[in-house]
DNA sequence: TTTGCTGCAAATAGTTTGCAGAGAC
DNA sequence: GTCTCTGCAAACTATTTGCAGCAAA
């Protein structure tokens, strides 16, 4: 089974177990997400669905990624102009890689943050929970572009 | 010379420079900025200048903390719920640790994130401008808070 | 005197919500 | 048949912008 079936078969079972329903839309929207290719953003899914769903709402789509969300099967890549990215290939933060200029994100393999999220928690005496660490800059397709 | 004095000083200092006029009003942010107690919101800056300045409007908040950002003297820190935060003290990147209740931002010491950038500009090719690194989790006073 | 700045109000854009009908179970 | 979900449109909220008057240099 592919990476991105087995997501599709994560999500669609956490649906299940809370025991939502399972409408065409929701099923469409999941499967978007499971392969989160690009890591789309609201727009992207709804426009990517919209060719099988004519009449697809986008409070649809936001009330499903929340759903899904809410279920811990996305991870909300959010942006403070409000655009916001998704991916629900790897629900759990990890680190971006983001070009400012096309604005494709890349998720680099990098040693673990666990030892700073240590080193966090013994200094500040916080309670850590999740973190969020992005690397802005510019792709090589960017940088090869004239101008 | 007190270090908020420094950086009253230093984005003073950058508006003379490129010629922008030195308002009350832009002053007023400016001190406000240097500060930076608590990583204030626009929303906080407002209400602080309002007491002397009532008629101070939110949109000249705005355009001042725009206007100071991109002298590079002021750090936005967004959020994709729309609170952005500003921290005028430390205006380059730098991690933080963001309490998840009471919304506190507390400014950890922490080795540079250096090797990291290196790690990823080898592995992606990206030109790595910038970063972000955010903790989230319950401080001390929220944890031992009932319920 | 010139030019940029401010205050006000309206516009913008992403997201959320109320409601009535549709559809999953 | 019940109860949640969907689509639509309106509401919401942070931010930006047009414009006319004001004030820094």
């Amino acid at each position: 089974m592919s990476d991105h079936q087995k997501r599709f078969e994560a999500i669609t079972q956490k649906l299940r177990d809370h025991h939502h329903k399972i409408t065409p839309q929701r099923l469409a929207i999941a499967k978007i997400l499971s392969k989160s290719i690009g890591h789309p953003s609201v727009e992207d899914i709804h426009a990517e669905i919209k060719i099988d769903f004519p009449t697809m709402s986008l409070a649809t789509v936001y009330r499903n990624i929340v759903l899904i969300k809410s279920l811990g099967e996305v991870l909300e890549i959010g942006f403070p102009d409000g655009r916001n990215r998704y991916d629900g290939k790897r629900p759990y933060p990890h680190p971006h890689v983001i070009c400012i200029k096309c604005k494709k994100i890349v998720d680099p393999d990098l040693d673990s943050l666990d030892d700073m999220k240590s080193e966090v928690e013994s200094e500040t005496h916080f309670k850590i929970l999740n973190h969020r660490l992005d690397f802005f800059g510019i792709c090589t397709d960017c940088m090869s572009e004239k101008e």
